[in-house]
DNA sequence: TTCTTTTGCACAAACGTTTGAGCAAAATAA
DNA sequence: TTATTTTGCTCAAACGTTTGTGCAAAAGAA
């Protein structure tokens, strides 16, 4: 790498001190009564030498970092990678750079990550949390830092959240299945620590319970492809094979899929289907699959929104903790039996 | 915030001076011999502290950011999505931290990221341009950073990079189709100046020339779904439809399935299907795609390899430019037709 | 003219690390 | 005993900014 140029080249070359380059170069000029001329002046030289600042130098001591973590459990779930492709350019627009890291689903990573992005003393963190274990986030949020769970919260904590309502979701995919005349309906799980897939089981099971239906079959244990075909491979060898299955995430619905495809299982004739989380491919299957759309978008906005309220007015009253409704998107797999 | 705690602290607390437990925090303590005792002392201190380093100080006198910037020309295509996620990984797996940032296929934005970037005092880059335009590349490389580009490239340039042979894998493509008795064959292309388009443009060109089909027809500028879904609806009321369409990007595929769901066009018996890039939905489509896949995974870690060897070695000369083959999945979007 | 205000800028001290050089004390050798 | 080596550590100067304070010079007021 060749020689940096630093402020004080432009200083040298200007004859005007760094501070007063540094404020022009800031914007500051205004505030400090530069005249014009030095401006224009420090500008073109800057310009000239093709001077590019030194954040590190910047940050250290004004302590302002502009930049915003962003810890996701995986990126290769494209719910997730969805989340990190919005929250990156939302944070662009308010003139943070984004750090994502990825916990792979494992609190140990977790922890890690965190202290990493600390270390670069991010000004907010935005996280999908992996685990129950919420003590090192905990110790973060009360020690002043910024935060916004996205997706996955915890109950009874005070850190903000914006979050779709999970079991709602489930609880009228569930309904969806009943209502067409269901009552054997199978739910493939993810990772059950988190409170996202807790929730989404209970309102499966509150959705069962209303109906009277008392054979819950709950199984599976990841977020994964893998997992939805394994489970997916057992129900259908199962002897009380079920009529429906309700996937609780987009990863597990395709491994589903692969799964029926092996088996030769058409959907929705010989069973149905629906799953959390919703992708443009869906529409496209061999058989369209009703999904439970979460908004994303909104979900990214919101909290981004959120976050740099708190960051800039230093305002912890006005963040909240959000839930939003997700939408069930209709469409043709769930065959109507029974009737 | 908290006042933060700084090496001092320990520092004062174990009586040893900052010098000392900078190396024993930064496992040099070996090579400057400090003793066992100090360096357990310095440790239980740090944890009882909860010390977090400094990155911005550290990196300011060491000149190591330990960071690499990946610039991609886009997020919402699941293939740059793909990349951002392994990239990330591989980035960890070797120590550093990436900062992943957006261009949006506009080389305006991708000099500003770029820019950014450098005042992060990057290691290195990888980074997918997003035109033809390169000076601002070529300038940050001459100067001496490690940069990879991938899968765009730049033609003359000594900049290495690690790509697909987009001729051959559009050639191939091409030629199926031909194979299977197709002469009338659209090819829905994405942003004309990238290199990748251009050359499956003229992979596809050839595998007609070859054949002595002269009616090419290459329609589109964007690598997007709404480039595909209207192309597509273009080509299909237009009187001379084709028989197959050849999309030359997973997002323009998906825009065609829309736009042949709309018009109740089948696949393949109304029109055959083939696309560049896979995607593990393409398997359950209603009809399976036929797809020309790129070995992402080899790349993103080939790219990473060599942009490690550089940085390590500064080894400019083992550093090569690569182009790896890609790889028809047959699925069954292609018909047989004319026989 | 003299006094006050405004304009335009510079000084110098941080920020929290890393690092080359160097030095006492302890251990060993002669 | 003295000379040499090894051990264990410290000093102090950076790194490139930002920022509170302060102070001449110019302009305006009286």
């Amino acid at each position: 790498m060749n020689k940096k140029i630093t402020i004080k080249d432009i200083s040298k070359k200007t004859g005007l001190s760094t501070t007063t380059v540094s404020r022009v170069l800031n914007g500051k000029s205004e505030q400090y009564r530069i005249a014009k001329k030095s401006q224009k002046l420090i500008e073109e030289v800057a310009q000239e030498l093709k001077y590019v600042a030194n954040h590190f130098a910047a940050n250290l001591k004004s302590g302002k970092s502009n930049t915003i973590g962003l810890i996701l459990p995986s990126l290769r779930n494209p719910f997730f990678a969805s989340i990190g492709s919005q929250i990156n350019s939302e944070v662009r627009k308010h003139g943070y750079t984004t750090i994502i890291t990825n916990s792979e689903e494992n609190v140990a990573i977790e922890r890690i990550e965190l202290e990493q992005l600390l270390s670069r003393n991010i000004e907010g963190l935005i996280i999908v949390p992996c685990g129950e274990e919420t003590d090192h986030i905990e110790e973060v949020f009360n020690k002043g830092l910024p935060i916004i769970l996205l997706d996955r919260y915890f109950e009874g904590s005070k850190i903000p959240y914006v979050s779709t309502d999970n079991f709602d979701g489930a609880f009228k995919a569930t309904k969806l299945l009943i209502e067409n005349g269901h009552k054997s309906i199978a739910c493939i799980q993810g990772i059950r620590d988190s409170l996202t897939n807790t929730l989404r089981v209970e309102g499966y099971k509150s959705a069962m319970d209303e109906a009277g239906i008392s054979n819950f079959n709950v199984v599976g244990d990841e977020f994964s492809v893998e997992n939805g075909f394994f489970e997916t491979k057992i129900l259908l060898q199962n002897e009380m094979r079920p009529t429906a299955i309700f996937t609780l995430s987009n990863t597990i619905a395709l491994g589903c899929l692969k799964a029926f495809k092996e088996e030769n299982i058409r959907i929705p004739q010989d069973i149905s289907l629906i799953t959390f989380d919703d992708h443009l491919y869906l529409d496209y299957l061999a058989t369209p699959i009703t999904s439970v759309a979460q908004p994303v978008e909104i979900i990214c906005k919101l909290a981004m929104k959120q976050l740099i309220s708190i960051i800039k007015d230093e305002d912890y009253k006005t963040s909240k903790q959000v839930i939003l409704k997700p939408e069930i998107k209709l469409r043709e797999s769930i065959a109507r039996i029974g009737f």
